[in-house]
RNA sequence: GCGCCCGUAGCUCAGACGGAUAGAGCGGCAGCCUCCGGAGCUGCAGGUCAGAGGUUCGAAUCCUCUCGGGCGCACCA
């Protein structure tokens, strides 16, 4: 369940806990820190600066009693006392590598389903950067979570019914005129046309306001499901989704259920819950005031406070449903806590199941049902997620509300320097719009990089394979989202994102490359690594490694907890900086010592193993 | 106006629960190919942790205020 370094350190802190109990009398927690180097310890409990005030005794003195009172755990080698009153244990490095390579820890089943829903791009236009973010959290999020043992589920939800969708129709109707077989024979890539077509029809709204008529009667009909602009708003949605899941493979993205808009309206899940919001009087309808005819959920609780408006619109006056209202049926829906259910089919070009308005599988996995649902969205919208948290809690779901988490991340921007590139002046960053058709197209962006390891691979003489340039362009495309914490937003910046050096994903793979071309060559020599001798002496620098290879798992399940999969990186950014110090300083095929080259062949070995347990949650190979 | 987030090296960012001399990458400078892939390694320069108080053995970290940025507070999603 946890690491290695772990265990130890609570095994130690348990024991200094009873300790201080019976010595002092005292019960208090134990907190360990880390000592700046190994070479003044390896765990350091700052505990006699505390007790110092309660004993009325000095810290040094209170840190020598212990050091000569206490018996720590037998994998504790020896205390040294340091300056304040810091006891710093040193650990059995012999010892801790012996238990190190026995330990395996199996991850239990958690017997818990989560569903994490992300990517959601509306499907009439092409993705950007800031979609990549969004996909990319959310597939290594999912991936973590499997990892320690959660049943999860990944859902796509679909807007093929919204104002998005129904503007690109306008488009190809009103501004072009295009009909239907017109627009089944725009050529690829189909959503870099409609990225351009929803722009310009954009604009083209401005020029005469009136215009925005024909958005109303596009959206009825695409909710309706009837007319010629529905039926090329469904070409229009199919076409551009089809694109947005290549774009998605290209990365190592994949999905377990795609939610269409379209299906949840067929299916009515709304209306169900808005007989139990009635019944249970979580909303009313306003008699008088702004909200004049609307039905209205009361924003009461303390999170709320302060807010211009409490009254929340459900259902507008006008008898249709706002987002929260839809929401929060499918947010419903996911938590198994309706009746109904979709027709699902699978869609065999991407393998994956989607639900369906015509005759569904009879045979198909149970989707929805979850304890725990995400959903990976940017923080702007934490308002609206709040709101429907808030209204399954009126509706009395309490642990549901609990369990509804959102994801919530912060957004990219393109520095001005990226915006320029692209075209656009500015004096500072500038906000992504696909409104205003400002932004790095996700495509565009994969292809450049694409190029570039072609280029670098080419220089290495390496016979260019393009699955190899596509996997690491992958690799430091992912790697660049997901290096940074979550909630902070991202400046998007073509050297950065491009870069092969440093902390890039290119660097973490070439690490891993390196470790296992050591054992290539090994067994192409006919060199044999036969059993570590453990009586050697492990020197600091490939200690400080080892005990950072030992927290491998604690990460995982922090990136876990945390819900921050950035800590992922760090940890896998320091590890390969350490081992390509090693790597250079100490050579395993050229060392003639076979006591030290068993040792190194065997904790580079290690390393391979833990550092590619990690690397393939943030997709290596997707 | 109310609420949330942020301000750390020239640039992009890390800094567990308050701990010891605040760390990386890029950029700059100086080195390292008798080498297991140089997408690398080693070293140097570069900081009043926005500012001011407070809490305490100890603050980049916690509290208050000030300044400066971002976001949210719809019958849009």
């Amino acid at each position: 369940m946890i690491g290695m370094f772990e265990v130890v350190k609570e095994e130690i802190c348990k024991s200094l806990k009873g300790f201080v109990s019976d010595f002092f009398g005292i019960d208090t927690d134990i907190v360990a820190t880390s000592p700046p180097s190994v070479a003044v310890g390896d765990i350091a409990f700052p505990i006699a600066m505390r007790l110092a005030r309660v004993l009325n005794a000095t810290p040094m003195s209170i840190a020598e009693s212990i050091r000569s009172n206490w018996n720590p755990p037998p994998i504790v080698k020896k205390i040294d006392i340091a300056k304040p009153g810091f006891l710093n244990l040193f650990l059995d490095r012999k010892r801790f590598l012996i238990e190190l390579f026995e330990y395996s820890f199996s991850r239990k089943k958690k017997d818990v389903k989560v569903i994490v829903e992300h990517t959601n791009i509306n499907p009439n236009k092409a993705a950007h950067v800031g979609h990549l973010r969004n996909a990319v959290l959310g597939d290594t999020l999912s991936r973590i979570l499997r990892k320690v043992g959660y049943e999860v589920e990944v859902q796509n939800y679909i807007d093929d019914t919204g104002v998005q969708v129904a503007d690109v129709v306008v488009g190809f109707v009103d501004l072009k005129g295009f009909d239907v077989k017109q627009v089944q024979e725009i050529p690829e890539p189909f959503d870099y046309f409609c990225w351009d077509l929803y722009s310009e029809v954009q604009s083209w709204y401005e020029e005469d306001p009136s215009r925005l008529q024909l958005r109303r009667e596009t959206l009825r009909s695409l909710e309706e499901g009837k007319g010629i602009r529905a039926e090329i708003g469904s070409i229009v949605a199919r076409r551009v989704l089809r694109c947005h899941l290549k774009t998605m493979s290209r990365l190592g993205i994949y999905y377990d259920l795609l939610t269409h808009e379209r299906d949840v309206l067929a299916l009515n899940l709304f209306s169900v819950v808005f007989s139990e919001m009635k019944r249970k009087g979580v909303v009313e309808l306003e008699k008088e005031g702004k909200n004049k005819g609307c039905w209205i959920m009361r924003l009461r609780s303390e999170e709320f406070a302060g807010l211009s408006d409490p009254d929340k619109v459900i259902v507008r006056s006008d008898g249709t449903v706002t987002y929260v209202g839809k929401d929060l049926a499918y947010q419903m829906w996911k938590f198994g806590l309706l009746e109904k259910d979709f027709k699902y089919t699978l869609w065999e070009e991407f393998s994956v199941w989607e639900t369906t308005d015509k005759i569904g599988t009879l045979e198909h996995p149970l989707f929805g049902r979850a304890k725990v649902v995400i959903n990976v969205i940017d923080k702007r919208q934490s308002y609206l997620q709040n709101i429907v948290r808030e209204g399954l809690r009126q509706l009395g779901y309490k642990e549901e509300a609990e369990n509804s988490i959102h994801f919530s991340y912060g957004v990219v921007n393109l520095s001005r320097k990226a915006a320029k590139q692209i075209g656009i002046e500015t004096d500072g960053s500038i906000g992504m719009s696909g409104r205003k058709g400002i932004g790095v197209k996700a495509d565009d962006l994969l292809d450049t990089v694409v190029a570039k390891s072609r280029l670098e691979l080419s220089k290495r003489y390496i016979d260019c394979r393009d699955e190899e340039a596509a996997v690491i362009a992958a690799a430091a495309i992912r790697f660049y989202m997901i290096k940074y914490l979550k909630h902070q937003d991202i400046e998007f910046d073509f050297d950065l994102a491009l870069s092969f050096e440093g902390d890039s994903g290119p660097y973490l793979q070439y690490s891993a490359v390196r470790a296992k071309k050591i054992f290539d060559k090994l067994s192409e020599r006919g060199i044999k690594v036969g059993e570590i001798d453990f009586g050697i002496e492990i020197a600091d620098d490939f200690w400080e490694f080892i005990v950072l290879l030992s927290q491998s798992e604690q990460v995982i399940e922090k990136a876990a907890k945390e819900l921050e999969v950035s800590v992922l990186a760090h940890w896998l950014l320091e590890v390969a900086k350490k081992f390509n110090s090693l790597y250079h300083k100490y050579p395993v095929v050229r060392e003639n010592n076979p006591v030290q080259r068993t040792f190194r062949a065997k904790i580079f070995r290690l390393f391979l193993d833990k550092f590619n347990s990690v690397l393939d949650l943030v997709g290596k190979e997707g």
